[in-house]
DNA sequence: ATTTTTATTTTGTCTAAATAAAAAAATGGC
DNA sequence: GCCATTTTTTTATTTAGACAAAATAAAAAT
């Protein structure tokens, strides 16, 4: 063994993978399911299998047959390394080439395949070190650390503070155009003026406007706090 | 057909070879051999052969067996864009990043791959709509125009002329050491005082400094006119 | 005109990744 | 504890791209 060959070379769709497995482990506590995999890349168990067993061999999961896998802390670095890419090139393209926050995934799902350590550490300078991206998610350290997400429903604000609208829990085509007509977009400030009791309604101040919403609209508004 | 299908998918090997052929063929006008393509992406010439078929299936290049290749027109598109990505992303990471010029082409060897259009129109204005990379040569335009190349040998420049130092013919070892002993460096703004004439030695303003460097130096730097 | 050399293509294998179909293991209900 | 169902793995194929060895075409030399 050659002790400066100590990298292991990860193909593009073997981090899919990996990045797959590390979003659905983070909303359990369980391994993760070769069919929750399977769903969410769109792809077949049978071909998911497979790719496990490689990737135990390369040491980035552990896999028991029929049991699930987890990443290794080999596979959790190569995770929050694709995270961290990932989330600087969104802010990138929001930041310098003024995409939507709407825009930006799937162009930052190619970028972050970039191999160049150079490349993302002159980026991330470039950027001014960035904790958060465009959504409201952290951003990895380069060692992996993690600010703890300080993106937040709407709802959840106490009162009197302020937060920026970074994105929304549904996604349905009904809430997007609702928000349109209420003139509520990714960017815009809001402050919590005032919350009722009886129906958890909230009175906001948005960009000057007063505004009273629904619990439910709340309920589904991400904003980062300021 | 569906008309609205009429772009063709074009795989990142696929793309490899295109480029390839086009370089070949900017400095021949015969068709370019499968010998040659081979040489420059150190692959096989048998693997060059299958790949030609399949590129002539797909219409973009023009194959005889045993004859050579050269581009369709829609060959050539794809060619021109993918040096206008190459080239944009260079000047990205000059300008914007702090690379030095030695550094950017492995880097934009992976980013010129990268498929959305309105990235390279955004980066193409982020950057100020540049006409050179950092070696001096032309971006080509949106729909493929090209400048043509404002590089020169320095000893091509007229005595009271100025140009900034681009790149080198000669990428020997040697010829860097030497470079680096004159202070000689990319980016350096170097004026042409005087000529002489039994050896074709160039006197130079080069930052302030007067520097007398041999013809052939002269000839193994290039300079972009100012 | 024939032979030799060189360049190119064909053929058969190989690997990475995917799929469908078949087999095996796990699980929940009784 | 056993059966039916679901989940997962295995096996056999497929496709894209690469390569080595063998075959063939073109060019050069005799």
């Amino acid at each position: 063994m050659y002790f400066y060959e100590n990298f292991i070379f990860v193909t593009l769709s073997e981090e899919d993978y990996i990045k797959a497995i590390y979003h659905l482990g983070k909303t359990q506590t369980a391994a993760v399911s070769t069919n929750a995999i399977a769903k969410r890349m769109a792809t077949k168990p049978s071909s998911v299998s497979d790719m496990l067993r490689k990737l135990s061999d390369k040491g980035l999961v552990n896999y028991k047959r029929y049991k699930g896998v987890t990443l290794t802390d080999e596979g959790i670095a190569t995770a929050l390394n694709l995270v961290r890419k990932h989330r600087l090139w969104e802010v990138f393209l929001v930041d310098k080439l003024e995409f939507t926050w709407d825009e930006v995934h799937e162009v930052a799902e190619q970028l972050e395949h970039i191999k160049s350590e150079k490349l993302i550490d002159k980026l991330d300078q470039h950027l001014g070190f960035p904790e958060v991206d465009p959504h409201g998610d952290p951003i990895p350290s380069k060692n992996g650390e993690f600010k703890t997400s300080i993106k937040k429903l709407l709802k959840d604000l106490s009162i009197g503070t302020t937060g920026i609208c970074v994105g929304v829990k549904d996604s349905s085509k009904t809430f997007l155009k609702f928000l349109d007509r209420k003139k509520i977009a990714l960017g815009d400030e809001i402050k919590v003026l005032e919350r009722e009791e009886f129906d958890g309604s909230l009175h906001i101040d948005i960009d000057g406007r007063d505004l009273h919403i629904s619990k439910q609209i709340a309920t589904n508004l991400y904003v980062k706090e300021v």
